[in-house]
DNA sequence: AATCATCCCAACCGCAAGCAC
DNA sequence: AGTGCTTGCGGTTGGGATGAT
């Protein structure tokens, strides 16, 4: 296979291309036995001719042994599309939501059959930023009911980042320590997250931490630890407004919240006025058309 | 049956972030 | 603080499979 530039391994010797069994099953042998350590000396370790690039990425989407393999069951379908909506072309943070699928394996889904299926969205889809028509007239013709939703949570998303990012500049004294990472999870996160995934409906699966993921890509270099903390890591998606609680108490005791308080009740003014617009039935939804009325919707 | 076109997906690459020194 | 190394991510590619002619 002839990939143009430079190889990650000049080495003569290493083998690319397709993996045979017998490659396949050293690997995981000695993943088995001694985990996979240093990805860069394991080929060697394990008398592989592969560079350590190609067994990390071999095992992580094919050899795994909690690899779902398979056709997406429509839930997972509904999960990418919402959660490319959010985040964009994050394949990563994606399939942290979807147990058991690798970001490739969502990434070529995308592209080869979810892509196809949302031409006339609004979505730019294949865009490496999260999907965004600035054209509002073209969403509130979108047909389908699910797009519609999906439309109003992209909206909504942009202009509650938009009025973070706004926030966030004023209230420069906010730790970023305690501040979520990335402001498209922090609302998937919040109670306006949790009622549009109610309005596709039983999408199960869904709601676990994206916080692991996305702010720490750490966690997808081992397979077993990973699992662990997709499984585990809903505690944290479910208690994230229990931890802003009580960070927040903490702060109030030491002194230090102060300037904290306007971005604490920001996450739920904003809440509200997202929750009004998504209670909105589909025909309601003109306003969108006009960015500025719908700022004063949130500013009111 | 043979050829061509298209689709799908495994595997590659470069880049950037994180970490250790 | 600067540097080098390792790892992970996202974009891209090529080959096999499948469908159309």
């Amino acid at each position: 296979m002839k990939m143009g530039k430079a190889l990650c391994c000049d080495k003569q010797g290493v083998r690319r291309g397709a993996w045979t069994p017998e490659e396949d099953e050293a690997l995981v042998e000695y993943i088995k036995m001694n985990g996979h350590g240093s990805w860069r000396t394991l080929p060697m370790h394990a008398g592989l001719l592969r560079c350590g690039k190609s067994c990390r990425l071999r095992w992580i989407n094919y050899l795994r042994p909690d690899i779902k393999r398979g056709p997406f069951t429509t839930e997972e379908e509904s999960t990418i599309v919402q959660l490319h909506g959010m985040l964009g072309n994050r394949w990563a943070a994606i399939a942290s939501q979807l147990p058991g699928r690798t970001d490739n394996e969502i990434k070529n889904y995308w592209n080869t059959q979810l892509k196809k299926q949302l031409p006339h969205s609004g979505h730019s889809v294949g865009s490496q930023q999260p999907s965004f028509s600035p054209d509002h007239s073209t969403i509130v013709k979108t047909e389908s009911p699910s797009m519609r939703h999906m439309v109003q949570w992209e909206n909504a998303r942009v202009e509650a980042e938009a009025r973070l990012s706004m926030e966030s500049s004023l209230l420069n004294s906010w730790s970023t320590s305690e501040s979520h990472p990335d402001h498209f999870l922090q609302l998937w996160h919040s109670e306006v997250g949790q009622s549009f995934r109610a309005i596709k409906g039983k999408g199960g699966g869904v709601c676990q931490s994206l916080v692991s993921q996305a702010s720490s890509s750490k966690l997808e270099s081992s397979s077993d630890v990973s699992v662990q903390d997709k499984n585990t890591g809903s505690s944290a998606f479910a208690n994230m407004k229990q931890e802003q609680d009580s960070s927040y108490k903490l702060k109030l005791e030491d002194g230090t919240a102060e300037s904290e308080l306007g971005y604490y009740e920001f996450l739920d003014s904003s809440d509200s006025a997202l929750n009004h617009m998504l209670d909105m039935n589909d025909g309601e939804i003109g306003f969108l058309c006009e960015s500025d009325s719908f700022l004063n919707t949130l500013d009111g």
